[in-house]
DNA sequence: AGCACGCCGACT
DNA sequence: GTCGGCGTGCTC
């Protein structure tokens, strides 16, 4: 081999966390570049990897090295940027190389547009007593997973079996040697979802003329374009405000300096309506495409979608989450929209946030970066205020809409009034006849259900109430209790009816159930219809309800808050909050907001312009801070109100819960090791974290093994992870106990 | 993740 | 003795 000749680095996609590097053949040179996948020799088989760097300088003897076998693809599948991403992503959310690559990169791509497979195993034949007695003797862990199996009713896949029993293939293998268990494989095919509501799209967007304030907020955004630097921008602007038009001047400029832009949005639902907003508006630059990305794209799509960004066909991505990985060549914006979402946050590992990520993108490529909301996250506020992002603020709604009209009603007194358990107060219910009569639509928001109740025989109708205050007692299902709204009062809730001892005394229907069963007996003639988890789980039941709904099929829509996803129903003119403390007590405002926005996006469009809507908010507590927000609808006093009660109980506004996953065959060695880490970690970083654990009751049971978890909570994980990896890497180790860290961040909890 | 190697207990 | 289960270690 001569000197000349090109050694690169590849990371395999086979399950551990190690650079490998491999000689390349001359003839091979020009095909095989950073972001290239190749495919490598490894051990006896061969398998996909990423090429992370060219001319690498490998730790092992240059004999040893191998020649890379193949290079899938004409060109690479990621940028340089994409890969120091991938490489940030590893070691800030403490996730493995594989896990990093399989979020970052599609599954056709990553497998050579192989389509996706997955194996799967089931029993063939059942086994007599004789024979399963036989096996639990010879073979205990294959019996573990025959029997595993066989109770199953459909064939599971192997791998998820194999690592929640903790066996080894091995087992699996020989029984499916000896017939008892059947390997089958199955492509994966997602099915994109045609998507008929797309005909609801905006007519061809003009060119708005921007107002004063929309111009300003684009002249600051130039700027930072202009700069050609990493910049963060949080675009605060009430909704109606015009924050799209914002979005699509910088976009336009983007695109005419040549460069790529990535949108994000929350919710893969409004991904479509979205793409029909900015396709007309982006045909009048060129012939952009605007390609569209989320987790319902088929793999073809997928697939597709992925090379035509590689190849520099394609420079605008529009999706949710995992579109902040797309390979947009020369990226120079990238917008969050609805920045404050949970939505953005992975919940599985790497758990990472889909804003922090393309924060950090956005650094990375010199590209600047806006975030979105009417009412932004604590922590993008706080990041605002302290001069890291620049803080842009429209306050003005485009047209002169009126603000909705907010009422509070206060249900303590409604149930006293009535003498008994109320689910609508009088105020609601004389406002829904009002619409009804008037030919206008109402909304009824419901917290998720089943959450409370009052307790209600079905038998005998009995219901239980407080023994000082003649109310109704509420039913909390979380610690099984009844509850007195008034006086306080608590008490275990009975399993069955003190009267007539029916059991039947747990209410079975769902809070939303019962709304609108209360709402058809005070509009009889009203046409109702209900959205809740039960009816979400046929989607075409769910899509065509909302459609009735829009096309004035219903009267009266009660649902929970996944009616309120950025859907227009230019027909509501009224939206009642129907207990407004289950969502008001928690710390989270914007379960509630979303009824606002819903409303004051809608109240306009009513086609009575000068008539605001209204909002009804039922309470049993309406002193509470949140209450007063909902009064108010003040997002800049509800987060300073959030901050300084924040600031108060030294809780910062946004930091990483640090899981550290302890594990052995030994408890007592476990939880030495565990304690030691602990201490070390405590005193090399006094302050900077807040350790939980280790208590010896934080060690569990699993299978063979012993389990220690530590929790350590801290705002800057890019120091503690490196503190607590050299930490890891003094402590001499015994080789049965390992240790995983895994990085969560945590917003507003 | 796979795959081989090697130890060890069980049984023709 | 030999066979199969199951733990261990390695892969440029």
């Amino acid at each position: 081999m001569g000197l000349d000749e090109k050694i690169v680095t590849v990371w395999p996609i086979a399950g551990f966390d190690r650079d490998l590097h491999y000689r390349v053949s001359k003839n091979m040179a020009t095909s095989i570049n950073v972001g290239s996948v190749a495919r490598v020799p490894l051990g006896r088989r061969f398998v996909l990897g990423l090429v992370t760097e060219v001319d690498s300088e490998p730790d092992i003897p240059l004999s040893k090295l191998k020649l890379v076998s193949q290079s899938l693809y004409d060109g690479p599948v990621m940028s340089r940027s994409l890969i120091r991403l991938a490489k940030w992503m590893k070691s800030y959310y403490g996730a493995k190389r594989d896990s990093v690559l399989e979020c970052m990169i599609p599954g056709p791509v990553r497998q050579g547009m192989s389509p996706k497979h997955e194996t799967l195993l089931e029993a063939t034949r059942k086994l007599d007593t004789d024979e399963l007695a036989f096996l639990e003797k010879r073979a205990p862990k294959q019996a573990a997973l025959y029997q595993f199996v066989s109770q199953q009713f459909q064939p599971q896949k192997k791998s998820d079996l194999l690592s929640r029993l903790g066996i080894s293939a091995a087992a699996a293998t020989s029984l499916i040697k000896k017939g008892i268990l059947k390997e089958t494989r199955r492509s994966i095919q997602r099915v994109a979802y045609d998507d008929d509501l797309g005909g609801v799209e905006f007519a061809a967007e003009k060119p708005l003329q921007l107002n004063a304030e929309q111009s300003a907020v684009v002249a600051s955004i130039g700027k930072s374009m202009e700069a050609g630097k990493y910049a963060s921008h949080l675009l605060k602007g009430v909704t109606g405000s015009g924050k799209t038009e914002v979005y699509l001047s910088a976009m336009e400029k983007a695109l005419e300096n040549g460069q790529g832009v990535l949108f994000l949005v929350p919710e893969v639902a409004l991904t479509p309506q979205t793409v029909g907003r900015l396709r007309s508006r982006l045909a009048r630059i060129g012939s952009e495409q605007a390609v569209v990305w989320h987790s319902h794209l088929s793999d073809g799509e997928r697939f597709d979608a992925w090379m035509a960004l590689a190849s520099e066909k394609a420079r605008v991505v529009v999706g949710a989450r995992s579109a902040v990985f797309a390979p947009i060549p020369n990226l120079g914006l990238i917008i969050v929209d609805e920045e404050h979402e949970p939505a953005y946050k992975q919940d599985e590992t790497p758990r990472y946030h889909g804003r922090d990520v393309a924060v950090y993108r956005a650094h990375l490529e010199n590209a600047v970066c806006i975030l979105g909301s009417a009412t932004p996250s604590l922590e993008s506020y706080k990041n605002a205020q302290s001069g890291k992002y620049i803080l842009n603020t429209l306050r003005n709604r485009v047209d002169d809409r009126q603000l909705p009209v907010i009422h509070v009603v206060d249900m303590r007194t409604e149930i006293v009034r009535s003498r008994k358990p109320t689910q609508l107060s009088s105020l609601l219910v004389e406002k829904l006849q009002q619409r009804f009569d008037d030919g206008e639509q109402s909304i009824l928001f419901i917290n998720r259900r089943g959450f409370s109740s009052s307790m209600i025989c079905q038998e005998c109708g009995y219901v239980a109430e407080c023994d000082h205050c003649s109310v109704s007692m509420t039913y909390h299902r979380t610690d099984e209790t009844l509850k007195c709204h008034l006086c306080g009062d608590e008490q275990a809730a009975p399993l069955r009816c003190p009267q007539c001892r029916t059991p039947k005394i747990r209410w079975k229907g769902s809070g939303t159930q019962r709304v609108e069963f209360a709402v058809q007996k005070a509009l009889p003639k009203a046409r109702i219809s209900r959205i809740d988890a039960d009816t979400m789980s046929r989607k075409h039941l769910f899509r065509e309800r909302l459609s009735d709904f829009r096309t004035g099929k219903i009267d009266v829509l009660v649902g929970t808050q996944m009616i309120g996803k950025g859907l227009d129903f230019p027909n509501v003119t009224l939206v009642g909050l129907v207990d407004a403390d289950l969502t008001l007590h928690l710390p989270d405002f914007r379960a509630n907001e979303r009824a606002f926005q819903l409303l004051i996006q809608v109240s306009g469009r009513s086609g009575r312009g000068e008539l605001a809507g209204e909002v009804i908010v039922q309470t049993f507590t309406p002193h509470a801070d949140p209450i007063q927000f909902a009064r108010h609808s003040d997002v800049d006093t509800f987060l300073e109100l959030e901050s300084e009660s924040r600031e108060r109980f030294a809780y910062p506004p946004y930091r990483h819960l640090i899981r550290q996953l302890l594990r052995g065959p030994n408890s007592d060695k476990v939880s030495f090791f565990a304690e030691q880490f602990a201490r070390k970690a405590e005193q090399a970083l006094p302050g900077a974290i807040e350790l939980r654990g280790p208590t010896p009751c934080a060690v569990e049971k699993m299978k063979d093994n012993y389990r220690f978890q530590i929790w350590y909570f801290t705002k800057n994980v890019t120091r503690v992870m490196g503190e607590l990896r050299s930490i890891y890497d003094e402590i001499k180790w015994p080789d049965d106990v390992i240790s995983v860290f895994d990085v969560d961040p945590m917003s507003l909890m």
